[in-house]
Parts: structure tokens; C-alpha cells; sequence
DNA sequence: TGTACATCAGTGAACGCGCGTTCACTGATGTAC
DNA sequence: TGTACATCAGTGAACGCGCGTTCACTGATGTAC
């Protein structure tokens, strides 16, 4: 059952971005080999031909997510002054479909606290997502002529994260909505986002 | 070997007090029972005699890291109005040492993304500190003449711990100090309890 | 063009380890008489 | 006051399960000649 050129690394693919989502939803250690195989269509054993080991495989998952966001937030800024691309970036990244998102969201919510459990490798993978999604934004909010905008784009990125990963363990359907609402408008409010200026022109 | 009758719940007092360091150290899954008992100076075979499940220990153990929490913060701001105790909690929530301290620190950060994955027990347990946490916080900013002082407690609150969270994450150290601090301030800002509006005087 | 051989993604059984849980047993102390 | 018995926290061996990893094998397709 030899395959064409292009099977392998299409199964490959598959089956990260499968663990991408798992990882995202199960964590790290309740990820298992044999069930990502199998959502791939395929039996356990055939892992060992595409990762050294199920490691491997986590931080390759990893990556991708990171990956995953970086797409979608230059999807929905690409083109956009700076001011514009951040409001979006934060009304898109601070949401409720955000939080209900936890397979696709930001892997920074969903396995923050697993990180220092996790193998260097994987926290290697982690930390340079992290540092290219605060670089991006410390760009943005360079361009609007912040000081320090390293130290406010982590600042500002960690409320965001930190927002999300609340109203994810908050029970009150309502006071999560209002935790994110809240927050958004801070956080806008704090890069001098607020709507009222939105609208006035495009001006950074 | 019979002892008296104070010191099963001595032993009981005492695996819980371990467990909820390790908790927050390994997280749910990498705490072993095994390990839990030698620490504590036993055989694993003797757990049976306190919990009736691993799951049970952990329920106990989230209490206790919430109840030492709770124990910090009265600690530190009882008899202290408003926007001293608010001040004197952020300061103390939002810095190096509790970034550096995630055995003893704050249950929320340590455990966020672990949360989805626990029993239902675990979560109820974790759902009833974020509440009374939360609820103090609310008080205090009530206290300072606030409006919805519930959905500014949890947005504030989401800052902090967002803070402290990517705070550990963030590999380089200069930058995970300088957003602390940074957030620190904001958060304060928020609540107008900048350092020269505190050292004024102390009226609410 | 046809034949023999090599390749290698994938299969499925098996191994080994960690770990939660069970269980028969121990032995110091409390209680009944 | 002394003796027999009950109690029960703790011991340590064993069990069973999940899961990562290994390995001999398969068989369709590519390549050499």
C-alpha cells in the first residue's frame, strides 16, 4: 500500500492539526496517540512513522496553533492602520465566541498552566508564539506612538488573556459576558480605542 | 499502632496541606497519590484510611489553596478601608514574588486551564473560591462608590490574574517584570488608587 | 514492455511502566468486665 | 488492678488499566534491468 509523494505529508498535517485542537481542548497529558490516530483514520502503531514521539508531536501541535492564530489575526487586520487593526484584533480575541472556542482559540488561554510542566521543547515552541504575538502588537501599538510599547503590548495582551481565560471559569453565563464586555472596553479604552474615536477617521 | 484521637485529622490536615502545594506545582493529573503519602511521611496503601478517591483529595486540596488565599488577603487588609485593602491586594496579587511562588500562590492562575478537565466536584470547589474571591473584591470597590461593582470586580480581577499568568510564561525577565508592573499600575489607575491619590489621605 | 526486487506508510499484537485502587495483615491503645 | 478483646491508622504486596513505545509483518507502487 505504497503511496504517492504528496500522502505522507498530507497525513501528517492531518494528524497535527487534529492535536492541535485536542491539545487545546484534553491538555497535554490527557492527549492520547492512539485516539488522534484513530480520528485520523488510522491504527496507533503508524505513528512512529511520521513523530519520534508523542513530545514531538505536542510541539509540533503547538506550533500549529500558534500558527492557526497568527492567520486569523492577519485575516482580519491585514490592510488596516494600526488603531483599526487593534480594535479588531481585541473585539475578535476578548469575545464570547472566543471563550466558547476552546478547540481554535489562543493557545496562550487554554494551556497557560500546563506550561511548566511540559517538556523544553514544548515550552521553546510556546514562547516564541507568545513573543511573536506580543511583537505584533507591540508594532500596532508602536505605530501609534506609545512608549514602551513592548512593555504596554504585554500588558495590554495580558489583560486580553487573562479576560478569556476568567470567563471561561466563571459559572454566571451573564457575568462572563460582562466580565468580557468590561474588559474589552478597558483594554480599548487604555490604547484610546474607544468608539466614539473609531468613528471619527482613520487617521492612526 | 493505634494514636489518639487527634491525630487522624492531624494526618488528614497534612496530606491536604501537601496535596494543595502540589496541586498548584504539577497540576492535577501529575500529582500522584504515592508520592502525596511519602511526603507526608506514609505508605500509599494508607490513603484509603483519609479519602475515598483521588478525586476527593483533590477537591480538599482546591479548598485549601482558596482558604489560604482567603487566609493572605484578610492577613493583609483587615481594618484597612477600601482603597488601602484594594492597593494592598494588587500590590500583593500582582508581583514578582507571587509570580515566583506558584506552589503557594493564587489557585486561579496555577489551575485555569486544568479546569475543563476536573470532576465536576473539583470544579464546583474551584467555582465557589473564584465567587467568594470575587465577591470581597466587589465589596471593596462598592466600597469606593463604584456602579456594578460585581462586573468591575471580575474584569479588574481578570487583569490581574491575566498579569501574573503570562507573567510566568514570558521567558524573558526583564520584560515579565516590567509588565507587572505596568499592569500593576493600570489596574490601580482603574480603580483611582494611583500612588499619589493613596498617599493624600484615607478617606474611601 | 515485462519481470524481479526494494521501499515504506500503515497494521495489529505485545511490552513495560506509572499509578489509582484493593486487601489481608499489624500492633498499639482504648474499653469491657 | 489486671486480663481479654475490639478498634483502626497505617503497611506493603498485588491487581488492573491506560497509554507510550516497539516490532515483525503487509502489500501496493516505484525503480532497475
Amino acid at each position: 500500500m505504497r503511496y504517492s509523494e504528496a500522502h505522507k505529508s498530507e497525513t501528517h498535517r492531518r494528524i497535527v492539526g487534529i492535536a492541535s485542537r485536542a491539545l487545546r481542548e484534553k491538555g497535554p497529558e490527557r492527549l492520547a496517540v492512539a485516539e488522534i490516530m484513530r480520528a485520523a483514520g488510522l491504527t496507533h502503531g503508524g505513528f512512529y512513522a511520521h513523530f519520534r514521539s508523542k513530545d514531538a508531536l505536542l510541539a509540533e501541535a503547538i506550533r500549529g496553533a500558534f500558527e492557526g492564530l497568527k492567520r486569523n489575526l492577519h485575516r482580519l487586520t491585514d490592510g488596516l492602520p494600526p488603531r483599526h487593526a487593534l480594535a479588531t484584533f481585541i473585539d475578535f480575541y476578548v469575545s464570547a465566541a472566543h471563550r466558547d472556542n476552546r478547540g481554535q482559540g489562543c493557545p496562550i488561554v487554554a494551556l497557560n498552566s500546563d506550561l511548566p510542566r511540559q517538556s523544553k521543547n514544548f515550552r521553546a515552541a510556546f514562547d516564541a508564539g507568545v513573543s511573536q504575538l506580543l511583537e505584533t502588537l507591540a508594532q500596532w501599538i508602536a505605530g501609534r506612538g506609545f512608549a514602551e510599547p513592548e512593555k504596554l503590548a504585554a500588558s495590554i495582551f495580558s489583560a486580553m488573556a487573562g479576560a478569556v481565560a476568567l470567563s471561561r471559569t466563571v459559572s454566571d453565563k451573564g457575568l462572563s459576558d460582562e466580565l468580557l464586555a468590561s474588559a474589552r472596553e478597558n483594554i480599548k479604552a487604555r490604547l484610546g480605542l474607544n468608539d466614539a474615536a473609531l468613528s471619527e477617521g482613520v487617521a492612526p
